[in-house]
RNA sequence: GGGCCUGUGGCGGAAUCGGCAGACGCGGCGGACUUAAAAUCCGCUUCCCCGAAAGGGGAGUGUGGGUUCGACUCCCACCUGGCCCGCCA
């Protein structure tokens, strides 16, 4: 702690042992070195010297942080805390405990940061991890900092690189419903058993809907060696493809396109290009219905669940055909096909081959300029753009196709509504049922036909509802979903269609223009075919660059092509087994993206430091599945072994923050679920149970335009001393702050994200009256004003407003635990709130907690000696001599209460809620403080109970008691059911509904008894008034309610 | 446009299964201690009305309906704020 750092209680006046800034750092300093130095928090594997078997375990995961330059935020010790409390917990349960930290380190920030600074990101990030791990040790976490790593360290993206190859080496075997290894199915293609043409699934070859269907001209045997590879690579579940990207050529790399604006990039303003790249896929599409299925087996939180849900968005419909003449029909997928009889024309995207065949050979009615200029400019044209305008444009092909329902000749149009990425790329408009159908139909006056009957009254509009089906020949009268049944049937009678699933999900493009990230482990030949590097050769160790500067090109050239010794290199340098050792090979220059390292390093935590394995076998199944170590040696894992038998399991609690409902914890699961299926992990999901921590906010101020003001953008005023009624022209901008004019204000600059009570020159806003000079104060409200720069005064609201640095409301966990320690900054999070809701930071709040540590340590240490001081047991009891035994009981409310709270935080804990439990603590030191102190076992059992919140005072505490070893290594203490109970109990009894009478019964007494006394109750009986008693209902324990007529 | 979440004192929040709304903390007010202040300790603190006080009465969990002996809690509609997804056929 800085010497300038303000601390509490700087009085030197106050006792020498008081609980102060101080003190609470030397404490907890002190036992982080002790920590740190016996290993306390250590954990062995199975097999490992000090691993008891006997326990059950518990892994405990946080979502590892990226080490941005910044430091903490105070969002990350939110969560953290939040499991070292139930690890703590559960380690004084006698669970061996997994709970690990490590670093997210790969990624665009570090790179980008090294782009402006000049220095290289190995040095920015080494640096960042090196404070992050400083900040995270001063809360007193109890990881097992002996399995720490971060995704940049050689040894880890070693496996990151690996496990890629396995992907690379698998296919999905769609009948079999997993993956399994190429190898596999090359055999299946020697021997016959499978017709070796391209994959059917896959996606970049079915938006034609045309190659799929092609049927094998030669066997396997005699194909070119290039055909059969082409065949398998279509298999692979990762695979070159072509995507169309933002391409920014002055920026040299692709963009997202959220960084795309007007066709120019966000940064720089460069012109962005629409362009087809080369890229690596994962066939992610392939788990889409495993991914999909899955999210019912796991805890995790409902909104958590709906959203990948959506995100992989399967919709049950048809495939459909439309015929052509004279070429292969055009192929749609909907989700509609009871309404094919109003079908009135088609609908495909720019980017569909139908529309290349139209302008290669134009119809009588193709109007060949106005359709290409159509095409080209959509085609430039983003997403994000096309999205902007719901203005439905297009224009026709001149192509008629023929409808199969009704034998109509319809036309096909196309229009950028339709998009190429879903489905077939192609639709049959239905305007009398589908919206965006409608309004195209309007616009271009297509004929539109009802084929759901809508209600009576049902406006100009189109009818998305449920009806019978009219003008649809036989599935007239039939309602939606047995119109669909019926259709489906008759559709695949007919060979022109079938029952069809979709899903919205597409494959994830994997690769990056960027330096720093994993490179992947592929060489390319000088015939421009890919090869892996065998797993012996592997890392591929990440070239360094002095340069990594963008390259500007028109050309996508990724930032390690700079690297030209690196990148030209031969096949047996780079450890490639596929050809000839002195064959010319290019690396493959992208990296991967900065979700590769987060997809597995849950499994690597099991075993960090295996040389051999990505995780090793016992450690896996043991943290991952629970299933005890195996004794006498390995167990045999061939590959094509089918997965083993449940596959439940998993991380038994991950905690994180929501902002990763989707994307990471997407990528995980599905690289979790190809090893599954190859039998290299045991689990078929990765996270058993997942939990998101709010958003920690701050606050700003509004102007009542709504506009925010930063905090120290204006000057700031904090008043509690307006009249209620006092209105003070919120309504209009000019208008000025007008008190009585008795009343004068002194304004001072407001303390706004410090402690109120640290503030000493930086006085609140007072009011004065003028004669007296007196304060006055009125009332409790809360008015903040600040200083236009008109230098008038305004109102201002306060709100709720994220952390950021312009609104400069960002909290600094380091200046929090200089002010009070990381014992009061762990229970403040705590305190806030329900751990999973957003809450704002108001420092204000953070010294009750402070209080609380204070008075927790003066219940049980005497401020002069610092000793502890403690009581015979006579606490709170009537008198001594009616209690005999010390904690002995009955007579004793203390100890009945400390039984309370021991239950009572315990079960708080194991449903994660901490404001609940630390509650339940102040409650039990305020009532011991006011009974006089606690006995010495009281002390102790307190000091377990407070350890997983506040561990450094805790261990203090329990040193000072003369307890063994570590209070993070005692039991759990025991409360006795019994002592939960009352023998009598007040419940209230309430006449019509309100309460009018409270009455003690016996805890046992059951409903008869208790109406009873309650009816004879004076107080009841005066409320009645007579009246006659209609009912009288009796909730044991809880109250009476008498209905009177 | 769709989906999800949310709304309780001056503030953060509690009420775990439909059963005494406001636990606990902050802030505020009053008191003790102090030359004084800070710190600490004690008491009060949802709002309104009556009362010197003890006490009593009424209202009350975003709004309006409903179910129920009883609703912060369940149902319907609406409003506020927030998050996510978006022409997905």
């Amino acid at each position: 702690m800085s010497a300038d750092q303000p601390s509490r209680n700087p009085d030197p006046s106050a006792p020498p042992h008081r609980y102060t800034a101080a003190l609470a750092d030397a404490i907890e300093t002190r036992w982080q070195q002790r920590w740190e130095a016996e290993g306390a928090f250590r954990q062995p594997n199975p097999g490992e010297p000090g691993f008891d078997a006997a326990r059950p375990k518990f892994y405990c995961l946080d979502m590892f942080p990226y080490p941005s330059g910044a430091g903490l935020h105070v969002g990350h010790p939110e969560g953290y805390t939040a499991t070292d409390i139930v690890c703590r917990y559960r380690r004084m349960h006698g669970f061996n405990v997994l709970h690990p930290m490590g670093w997210d380190a790969f990624g665009l920030p570090a790179e980008q940061y090294a782009i402006q600074t000049g220095v290289h990101p190995v040095l920015t990030t080494r640096r960042a991890i090196d404070n992050f791990r400083r900040q995270l040790k001063r809360f007193g976490f109890c990881y097992d900092w002996s399995r720490e790593f971060g995704t940049v360290d050689e040894d880890y993206y070693r496996w990151t690189q690996w496990i890629f190859l396995r992907i690379y080496g698998s296919w999905y075997d769609a009948e079999r419903g997993r993956a399994r290894p190429i190898e596999e199915l090359v055999r299946e293609f020697e021997s016959g058993e499978r017709e070796p043409c391209l994959n059917p699934n896959a996606a970049e070859y079915t938006g034609a809907g045309d190659i799929a269907s092609d049927k094998p001209v030669m066997p396997w045997s005699q194909m070119h060696d290039d055909t059969r590879r082409m065949i398998v690579d279509s298999y692979r579940l990762a695979y070159v493809g072509a995507q169309t990207v933002n391409w920014c050529p002055k920026l040299g790399t692709a963009l997202a396109n959220e960084e795309v604006i007007d066709g120019r990039s966000e940064r720089g303003g460069f012109p962005v290009f629409r362009k087809p790249l080369r890229q690596w896929m994962f066939r992610i599409t392939a788990y889409a219905e495993r991914l999909l299925r899955g999210l019912d087996t796991v805890d995790w939180p409902e909104s958590t669940r709906t959203q990948q849900a959506e995100w992989i968005g399967r919709s049950d419909g048809a495939e459909v055909e439309f015929e052509i003449p004279g070429t292969l029909p055009l192929r749609v997928f909907t989700t509609r096909p009871d309404t094919i009889f109003g079908a009135t024309y088609m609908v495909v995207a720019p980017e569909h081959p139908l529309v290349d065949a139209a302008l290669d050979y134009p119809g009588p009615e193709t109007d060949v300029d106005a359709l290409r200029a159509y095409v080209q400019a959509a085609r430039n044209r983003s997403d994000v753009e096309r999205q902007e305008s719901r203005e439905k444009t297009g224009v026709f092909t001149g192509v008629y196709v023929r409808n199969p329902a009704t034998g109509e000749r319809i036309p096909v149009w196309t229009a950028d509504y339709v998009l190429m990425g879903y489905g077939t790329g192609a639709i049959m408009a239905v305007p009398g049922q589908d919206q965006r159908d409608w309004d195209f139909a309007r616009a271009f006056g297509l004929p539109i036909v009802r084929t759901v009957q809508p209600p009576p009254g049902f406006g100009d509009e189109p009818y998305l509802g449920d009806g019978p089906a009219i003008n649809s020949d036989f599935l007239d009268g039939l309602h939606v979903a047995e119109a669909k049944q019926r259709i489906i049937a008759w559709l695949e009678e007919k060979g022109v269609g079938r029952r069809r699933v979709n899903y919205r999900l597409r494959d994830w493009l994997f690769s990056r223009q960027r330096y720093w990230g994993e490179p992947f482990p592929i060489v390319w030949d000088e015939r421009g075919r890919h090869h892996p590097v065998a797993d012996d050769a592997l890392p591929v160790r990440l070239p360094e660059l002095a340069d990594y500067q963008p390259v500007e090109s028109d050309e996508p050239v990724p930032l390690l092509a700079k690297a030209t010794g690196w990148l030209r290199t031969t096949a047996g340098e780079a450890g490639v087994r596929t050809l000839p050792p002195d064959a010319p090979v290019t690396r493959e220059a992208n990296t991967m993206p900065g979700w590769a390292g987060s997809c597995w390093y849950y499994l690597r935590y099991c075993d960090p430091r295996n040389a051999e394995r990505f995780v090793g076998e016992a450690a896996e199944r043991y943290w991952m599945q629970g299933t005890p170590p195996l004794r006498g040696g390995s167990v045999s894992t061939s590959p094509s072994a089918p997965p083993s038998a449940n596959g439940a399991g998993g991380v038994d609690l991950y905690i994180g923050g929501a902002e990763h409902a989707v994307l990471h914890l997407l990528y995980a699961r599905f690289w979790h679920k190809v090893l599954f299926d190859l039998g290299l992990v045991s689990t078929d999901e990765p996270f058993a149970r997942l939990f998101h921590q709010g958003l920690i906010t701050s606050i700003a101020f509004q102007r009542p335009d709504k506009t925010l003001v930063a905090i120290d953008q204006v000057d700031l005023v904090y008043c509690n001393a307006i009249p209620k009624d006092f209105d003070v022209g919120h309504g209009r901008e000019d208008e000025l702050l007008q008190l009585p004019s008795e009343v004068e204000l002194a304004i001072y600059k407001a303390p706004t994200l410090k402690s109120t009570t640290q503030a000493e020159d930086e006085k609140q806003l007072v009011t004065v009256d003028r004669l007296t000079r007196a304060e006055i104060r009125w009332l409790q409200q809360d008015v903040f004003f600040y200083h236009e720069s008109d230098s008038r005064l305004k109102r201002v609201d306060p709100t709720v407003a994220k952390m950021s640095k312009s609104l400069r409301n960002v909290i600094n966990p380091d200046d929090v635990i200089a002010e009070f320690g990381a014992d009061t900054f762990r229970l403040y999070e705590m305190y806030l709130g329900p751990l999973e809701a957003a809450k704002p930071w108001n420092p204000r709040d953070i010294t009750g907690l402070f209080r609380f540590l204070q008075r927790a340590w003066r219940l049980i240490i005497d401020e002069e000696t610092g000793e502890p001081r403690l009581t015979d047991g006579a606490n709170g009891a009537r008198s001594a001599s009616e209690c005999p035994s010390p904690d002995s009981p009955a007579a004793n409310p203390i100890e009945k209460l400390l039984h309370r709270t021991i239950a009572k935080v315990g079960a708080d804990v194991e449903r994660l809620a901490f404001n609940t439990a630390i509650a339940a603590m102040i409650e039990f030191v305020n009532a011991a403080t006011a009974a006089g102190g606690l006995t010495r076992s009281q002390a102790d059992r307190f000091a377990r109970v407070l350890a997983p919140f506040a561990p450094h005072l805790a261990e203090e505490l329990w040193a000072k008691l003369g307890g063994r070893g570590f209070v993070s290594h005692a039991p759990w203490p025991d409360y006795d059911e019994a002592m939960l109970h009352d023998d009598e109990v007040e419940i209230a009894v309430q006449i019509a509904g309100k309460v009018r009478a409270k009455v003690v019964v016996p805890a046992d007494a059951d409903a008869a008894r208790i109406e009873s006394i309650a009816l004879a109750d004076a107080k009841v009986q005066e409320a009645i008034a007579a009246r006659p008693v209609r009912k009288v209902i009796v909730v044991p324990g809880r109250l009476v309610n008498i209905v009177v007529g």
